[in-house]
DNA sequence: GAGTTTGAAACT
DNA sequence: CAGTTTCAAACTC
C-alpha cells in the first residue's frame, strides 16, 4: 500500500480539505474520513458525510455526572464542550489513563510504512501499551462505543480519552508522529462539536448508547480511583474526599456497566470490522485512481436518513462485524494491498444497512473490487421498486443473514447467469490483484443513473436490457488499445487451471474465443468478465459493450434461447397432487433445458451439462450410457412410461433418491420447449417478481411482447431507476442459468409471487409459449434447442401443453391434462425399461 | 503446470 | 441436418 503523505488519512488532515461535500461542516474529521474514503465506487464525499452524519461520540456525560465529577476535579471547568447538549469532552483527570493505542495507531498512519498493518491490529491488543490502567472497561466501552462506523471517527473519539493537560503531553509525546501529525485538542474539539451537533433524538439507539457510555465513563473514573491510582490532579487527600462523592455514583455505574459491557463488546466486534474495512477501502481508494460510477456507494449516502437511523447504523454494525468477522483479514497484509484479500465490501456492510434495515431506498452498493460483492450489487435503476416490492414479501424483514442471502440470490439470480449449478452467490477472491483503471470500468456495473452492468459474483456484470452505458465502443484501434491494455492486466494474472476457483465463482480462461462466444462462461451466463479471469483478448468487458450487444444480438439470433438458462426448473407436472416443495425445488426437479450429449463420461463427470448442474438426464439428453446419479435418462423415462401406465392423475410419489438428488419422477414430459417457455417464463420480470429483476435474455420478440404486456414490473424498473431497460435492444439479458436453485427462503414467497403473477397474466403465458415454438422451430440449432421431433410433435399435440405455464399456481387453476401418450420416443422403448426395472425390484 | 480428454459451440 | 472443427473446461498425470 502506498503509505505516502498524499494517501495517508492522517497527514492528509492537514492538507486542503478533500471534500467538496457543501453541507458538511469541514473538519479534520470529514477529511480524514474522505482520505479513508475507499474504493472505486466510493465519493470521498460521501463518505466525508457518513461521517457528519455518523455519530462521533465524544465523552458524554449526564448533568449530575458533570457536576459531581467537575466539583471533584475529574473534569476541569474546560471540559464541558456541550454542557447543555450533554456533550462532554473531558480531560481525563488521571495521567494514568491510558494512551489510546488505537489513537497511537492513528497517527501512525502518517508514518511511510506499515500505517495499516499497524491500525489494523486489534486495537483491544494493544490497550496495554501505556500506563496499565484498568481503562479496559473504557477503552472497550468508549473506543467502541465512540468510534461508532467509522475508523476516523474511532480515533477522534478515542482522542478524547486521551487529551488531558498533563496528559495530552504524555500521550502525545509518546508518539511523536502524534504531535505532528495529529490535531490536537482543537481538532478533537471541532470534531466533537461536529459530532454534538447530532440530534439524539435522530439517533436514539446511539443516544442511548452514549447514555451507558457515560455511566461507563463515570465508572471508569471511579474505578481509577478504587484502584489507588495516582493521578497528577488527585492527590491522596482529594481522593479521600473526592472518594465518598464518587462512591456514590459507583454502584449505580457499576450496575450501568454491567449492562453495557454486553452491548459494548458486541459493538466492539463490529466496529473492528468496521474500520478494517474502511481502511481497506483506502488502501484500495489508493490503489485505483478511477472509478467507473461513484455514485453507487453513496447513493447509500445520499438517503442518508438511512444512515442516521439508528436501525441502519446498527444493522451495519451488525452486518459489518458479521461480514468482517467471516471475511476480515486478520492480518495486515490485507492491509497492506494484498487485494485478494480484500474480499469484503463496505458496500456490502452498506447494503445491508440499508436492505436489512428499514431503507427505503435501496441504493445498489457496489462491491468495489472483489468482495462478495455480487451480494451486495443491486442496480439503482430497480433497486427501489425491488426493495419496496421485496419489503412488501418481507423479503427485508428477514435476518441479516437471509437478507444477505437473498440479495446475493436476488441479484444472482434476477441478472447473472449462474453457471450451471453453480450458486449465485460467492466471495470474490483474487480480484483485486490487478484492479486499475482500465478494469474500474468492470466496477462501473452500477450508478445511480441505471448502468446496466451489475457486478456478478463480486464484479460479473450483468447485462441488462437497458441503454448502451455511455461509455463508446470506439473504433476498432481503440478497442484493440483496450484489450491491449486488458491484456496487460491479465499477463499480471496467473492463468488458472479451470474456471472455478476456490469461492465456487466461475472464471472463464478464453484464449480465442475473445469472451464473445458461448464458449465463454462468462459470457454464455451473460456477465461480464472479471478481472480474475484468466481470459485474453477479452471483450467481453464494459468497455466494449456494445460489441458484447451485438455479438449477443447475433448468436441469439442464431438460437435465441442461446442464453436461456441452462437448466430449468423442472415444471409440477399438470397433475395436481404431486406438488410436494420439498420435491420440486430440488435439483433433480430442475433439468437441462437441451440435454447434454454425452459419449464417454457417463454423465458421471463434469463434461456433461446436465451432471455439472446436478440435475438428472431427462429424455431430452442423447447421451450414451447415462449413469447420472442425479437420474438417469432412463429412469426419466422410466418414470414417465411407469406413470402413464397407471394414472395420470396419480401422485407422483416415485421419488428417488441419489446422492443428494432427490428424483422426483418427471412424469410430465420434458420438452425443451417446455422447459423453454418455463425458462422464459421465469425470466421475466413479470413472471419472477421475486426475483424482482429477472429479466430474459429468451428472446426480442418474447421480451418486447412481455415488457409490453406486462409492463408492470419493467415500468418500474423503468421508473426507479433511471429507465434503462430498453425495450427495442436486444434481449440482452443475463439470466441465470440454473434460475432454480433458490434457497428456501425464496421459495415461498417466489411461489406466492408467482402465482399471483400468472394468475394476473395468463395471456403473456401463452404468449411466451406460443414464441417459444417459434423460436424453436426457427433455431438453427433446432437439435440442442427443440426436442426431438417425435417428442416435439407429441407435445405440440398433446395440447394444453403449451398453454400451461407449468407454474404451480396455473396447474391448480386449471384441471390436469394428463399428456395423452408419453412423448418419449418409444413406448416400448419405455415398457422395456420398466420392465426391466421391474425385473430388478423383483430379484 | 502441461498435456489430454471431453463435449458444447460453431462452422461447413 | 449431419459431420467436422474449434474451443475451453474438466480432468489426469
Amino acid at each position: 500500500m502506498d503509505c505516502s503523505p498524499e494517501t495517508n488519512p492522517v497527514a492528509a488532515t492537514s492538507s486542503s480539505p478533500v471534500s467538496s461535500s457543501p453541507p458538511v461542516q469541514e473538519s479534520p474529521f470529514s477529511n480524514f474520513l474522505s482520505n479513508l474514503t475507499p474504493i472505486n465506487t466510493v465519493k470521498s464525499e460521501s463518505y466525508t458525510q457518513l461521517g457528519t452524519f455518523l455519530p462521533t461520540p465524544p465523552v458524554v456525560f449526564t448533568s449530575p455526572h458533570i457536576d459531581l465529577l467537575r466539583e471533584n476535579s475529574f473534569l476541569e471547568r474546560n471540559d464541558i464542550v456541550e454542557a447543555g447538549s450533554n456533550v462532554v469532552v473531558y480531560k481525563e483527570c488521571n495521567t494514568n489513563i491510558v494512551q489510546n493505542p488505537s489513537f497511537e495507531k492513528e497517527v501512525q498512519l502518517s508514518s511511510a510504512s506499515g500505517c495499516i498493518d499497524e491500525y489494523l491490529a486489534d486495537p483491544k491488543v494493544d490497550c496495554t501499551n501505556s500506563a496499565g490502567l484498568h481503562l479496559k472497561p473504557a477503552n472497550d466501552v468508549s473506543q467502541l462505543l465512540r468510534s461508532g462506523i467509522t475508523v476516523s471517527k474511532e480515533s477522534n473519539t478515542e482522542v478524547h480519552e486521551v487529551i488531558d493537560g498533563s496528559t495530552k503531553n504524555e500521550a502525545l509525546t509518546s508518539s511523536s508522529q502524534a504531535e505532528e501529525n495529529m490535531p490536537s485538542r482543537e481538532l478533537i474539539e471541532s470534531t466533537t462539536n461536529q459530532s454534538s451537533v447530532k440530534n439524539s433524538d435522530e439517533l436514539p439507539r446511539f443516544s442511548s448508547v452514549k447514555g451507558k457510555e457515560s455511566a461507563i465513563n463515570v465508572d471508569l473514573v471511579s474505578q481509577a480511583q478504587s484502584q489507588g491510582q495516582n493521578t497528577s490532579k488527585s492527590s491522596g487527600d482529594q481522593y479521600a474526599e473526592q472518594n465518598a462523592t464518587v462512591q456514590l455514583y459507583e454502584d449505580l455505574n457499576e450496575r450501568k456497566r454491567k449492562v453495557l459491557e454486553g452491548s459494548v463488546k458486541e459493538v466492539s466486534q463490529h466496529h473492528r470490522g468496521i474500520r478494517r474495512h474502511l481502511q481497506f477501502e483506502t488502501a484500495v481508494a489508493h490503489k485505483s485512481t478511477t472509478f467507473g460510477n461513484n455514485e453507487s456507494l453513496w447513493s447509500l449516502t445520499h438517503d442518508t436518513a438511512n444512515l442516521r437511523s439508528p436501525s441502519n447504523l446498527t444493522n451495519l454494525r451488525t452486518l459489518a462485524s458479521s461480514h468482517f468477522d467471516n471475511k476480515a483479514p486478520s492480518g495486515p497484509q490485507a492491509v497492506s494491498c494484498d487485494t485478494s484479500q480484500l474480499s469484503f465490501c463496505p458496500h456490502d456492510s452498506v447494503r445491508s444497512v440499508l436492505t436489512g434495515g428499514n431503507s427505503s431506498t435501496s441504493a445498489p452498493i457496489h462491491s468495489g473490487i472483489g468482495l462478495h460483492l455480487n451480494s451486495v450489487s443491486k442496480s439503482t435503476s430497480m433497486s427501489s421498486d425491488v426493495f419496496s416490492s421485496r419489503k412488501s414479501t418481507g423479503y427485508l424483514s428477514t435476518t441479516d443473514q437471509m437478507l444477505d442471502h437473498d440479495i446475493k440470490k436476488d441479484s444472482s439470480s434476477s441478472f447473472i447467469s449462474g453457471v450451471p449449478g453453480e450458486n449465485y452467490s460467492c466471495v470474490g477472491d483474487g480480484q483485486q490483484e490487478s484492479q486499475s483503471a482500465a478494469d474500474t470500468s468492470s466496477f462501473t456495473f452500477y450508478s445511480t443513473d441505471g448502468m446496466p452492468y451489475l457486478p456478478c459474483d463480486s464484479l460479473h456484470h450483468i447485462l441488462v436490457d437497458q441503454q448502451p452505458v455511455s461509455c463508446e465502443v470506439g473504433d476498432a484501434s481503440q478497442d484493440a488499445n483496450k484489450v491491449e491494455e486488458s491484456n496487460q492486466l491479465s499477463q499480471t494474472r496467473k492463468r488458472r487451471k479451470g474456471a472455478e476457483i476456490s469461492d465456487g465463482c466461475k472464471r472463464c480462461n478464453c484464449r480465442k474465443s475473445k469472451c464473445l462466444k458461448l464458449y465463454c462462461e462468462c459470457f454464455a451466463a451473460g456477465v461480464f468478465c472479471l478481472d480474475s479471469c484468466a481470459c485474453e483478448n477479452c471483450y467481453n468487458k464494459p468497455e466494449f459493450e456494445d460489441t458484447v450487444f451485438d455479438t449477443r444480438q447475433q448468436i441469439e439470433s442464431r438460437n435465441p434461447l442461446a442464453f436461456a438458462p441452462k437448466v430449468v426448473k423442472h415444471e409440477i407436472d399438470s397433475l395436481p397432487n404431486i406438488t410436494e416443495e420439498a420435491d420440486w425445488m430440488t435439483p433433480s426437479s430442475a433439468r437441462h433445458k437441451r440435454g447434454c450429449n454425452c459419449k464417454k463420461s457417463k454423465c458421471l463427470k463434469k463434461y456433461c451439462e446436465c451432471y455439472q448442474a446436478n440435475v438428472g438426464c431427462s429424455g431430452a439428453c442423447r447421451c450414451d450410457g447415462c449413469q447420472n446419479p442425479c437420474g438417469t435418462k432412463a429412469d426419466q423415462e422410466y418414470n414417465r412410461a411407469e406413470k402413464w401406465e397407471t394414472h395420470p392423475a396419480e401422485k407422483l410419489d416415485t421419488i428417488k433418491g441419489g446422492n443428494d438428488c432427490i428424483k422426483a419422477a418427471n412424469i410430465n414430459p420434458y420438452s425443451p420447449s417446455w422447459e423453454g417457455l418455463c425458462a422464459i417464463s421465469n425470466l421475466t420480470p413479470l413472471s419472477h417478481p421475486c426475483s424482482s429483476m429477472k429479466v430474459s435474455s429468451a428472446s426480442s420478440s418474447l421480451r418486447n411482447t412481455k415488457i409490453s404486456q406486462s409492463h408492470l414490473q419493467s415500468s418500474k424498473l423503468q421508473s426507479s431507476g433511471t429507465g434503462r431497460f430498453k425495450v427495442g435492444r436486444s434481449p440482452v439479458i443475463f439470466t441465470p442459468q440454473v434460475y432454480e436453485s433458490k434457497g428456501p427462503y425464496q421459495l415461498s414467497s417466489d411461489d406466492a409471487s408467482c402465482e399471483r403473477t400468472y394468475d394476473d397474466a395468463p395471456e403473456i403465458l401463452k404468449e411466451a409459449s406460443y414464441t417459444t415454438k417459434v423460436v424453436k422451430a426457427s433455431s438453427p440449432n433446432q437439435k440442442r434447442v427443440s426436442p426431438p421431433q417425435s417428442r416435439a410433435k407429441k407435445v405440440h399435440s398433446s395440447s394444453p401443453r403449451g398453454l400451461r405455464s407449468g407454474r404451480k399456481f396455473i396447474l391448480q387453476a386449471v384441471p390436469s391434462f394428463p399428456p395423452l401418450s408419453p412423448y418419449t420416443d418409444s413406448k416400448d422403448a419405455i415398457n422395456d425399461t420398466r420392465n426391466s426395472r421391474k425385473d430388478n425390484n423383483n430379484i
